[in-house]
DNA sequence: CGCGAAATATGCGAAATTGCGCAGATCTGC
DNA sequence: GCAGATCTGCGCAATTTCGCATATTTCGCG
């Protein structure tokens, strides 16, 4: 059998593809990394990785012991959250990963709220597009905007929220709506149904501004340059926008808390799933 | 995430119970075992065992993490197996678990010949009479003379033995048949056909001797202490032993052999079964 | 009640592991 | 074609880890 270790190392190389990647994941040198992997070819007389500057490809050996080892990982996943499960009372460091503008607009705000009421717990808030693993547990819970697939995790709808077009109360004043000029997603975002709906409203009128950042998008609409599509959680907190009716029917998107099947009972998660659920009421 | 090795540490103390048979059992120090365990406390910030002197118990917190953890070494020992499944070509070494005297009585005189045919196969051959566990790799192949139950397992009849009585010749020459004396096996082995089928024989007659070592039982018949229910591959090979025919119904043993589901294409592991069949035909 | 076997705890020196710095190699963008 | 960025490989020093020896505790047994 195999020193665990390495392949706990070899694995997440599998994964990350180079040895300076996983050593980051791994948060050490890529000398041990690659020290480690080294190692595991010593103990199994395989050889596991074609070594070529700049790349490491894994072999065919390599290909078929990661898939093997792989399960290990879960399983070792599996044991993080046992402790995390058997901590006693509410205290502990709960993660929460959220889509950026919703973890600072809505979320950070109150969490002095959360932080009265159970001073024990430390809360981690991740705001991030790209979505965390709950099984590898980069993050306890996730809140999302669209239902996740994955097993093993507890969705609950705990929410949603409305867009409506925004612009300084100048530029709807002085503008006529036949010459509006809009502010919306860059195309990595043209699937989303909050860019859809702005694409009708907008028909042959001009996008004057693209942009992947939704922060960007209120400063352009701030600085007089259109309207954009925003949360109302978001739009209705600047107090230099106002809310520009129109015609189409209005959409809103749900919002999805995720937690492992494995952590929905520990206390603080618990306390922390209720808090979330009262910052979208309140929100 | 914790260590794994200290995983794999606290997952063998979990199931052999002290700090020091997990020591025996890891091929370490058993310091080396508290020292592991005491650093995947502080990492999950549970208590785990607790430690009293001659005994240590694990905690309830301690029983969910080995239970999720056991996982973690199966999948290890996968990776074992299948490192060695993918070793190319007929080297690399193969061990083999068998009954003591069969290993030493069958198996051993013949190994030479293995040995010219396959050079770059090095055997380790292990007589013992508790199974070696296959899934934890203790052994690649084992032979058993009952059919196991195991599962991932592949079972293969290899061939069968028989079963007499044997004393010196001078000792059957002297002795009238009511008179006989007998050897057998202790309580420990009196389930087994063997002794069932000595004891049918013996009748009312005396056993003078109860060894749970098959060597002590001829040890004592080549003395000319009485009649030992020997298997022939050992009575035959004694020459100062002689077989006593008796009218009971004569017995005999099957043996199985016994290979783990993923080694059973492995070049080296198929040449030793190839080799263990023929020594059954020759035996 | 004393003794021996076996298990756990502790302290210390040796050995292995790790991180750092630097060199060599390859790919990307201009 | 060239400069910059990124990745791998290697040697050295600091830290960590391990095994050994010793002490202590507990249980079984006469």
């Amino acid at each position: 059998m195999p020193d665990w270790e390495d392949l706990r190392h070899f694995v997440v190389l599998a994964r990350e593809g180079t040895l300076s990647a996983a050593a980051r994941a791994l948060g050490v040198d890529h000398a041990t990394v690659a020290r480690r992997v080294a190692a595991l070819e010593a103990s199994t007389g395989l050889k596991l990785v074609d070594r070529r500057a700049r790349t490491t490809t894994l072999t065919d050996d390599g290909r078929r012991i990661a898939a093997v080892a792989a399960p290990m990982e879960e399983a070792a996943f599996a044991v993080g959250r046992a402790a995390q499960a058997a901590q006693p009372g509410v205290d502990g460091e709960v993660t929460i990963s959220a889509p950026p503008t919703f973890a600072s607009a809505v979320i950070a705000p109150q969490l002095i709220r959360l932080r009265q009421r159970h001073p024990g717990i430390r809360i981690k808030l991740i705001g991030e597009k790209r979505r965390a693993s709950l099984n590898r547990r980069e993050a306890d819970l996730a809140l999302r905007l669209l239902r996740p697939v994955e097993t093993a995790l507890i969705v609950r709808k705990i929410g949603s929220f409305g867009f409506s077009l925004y612009g300084t109360a100048a530029y709807l004043k002085e503008t006529p709506p036949h010459a509006f000029a809009f502010i919306g997603y860059d195309a990595t975002m043209a699937d989303s149904p909050q860019e859809i709906w702005l694409r009708a409203i907008v028909g042959t009128r001009e996008v004057v501004l693209r942009t992947n950042d939704l922060e960007t998008q209120i400063a352009a609409a701030r600085a007089g340059l259109g309207l954009a599509a925003l949360p109302h959680y978001l739009g209705d907190g600047e107090p230099q926008l106002r809310r520009h009716a129109v015609a189409h029917k209005p959409i809103s998107r749900d919002v999805w808390l995720l937690v492992h099947r494995d952590l929905r009972l520990v206390p603080a998660v618990r306390a922390v799933m209720t808090f979330l659920g009262e910052c979208m009421k309140a929100g």
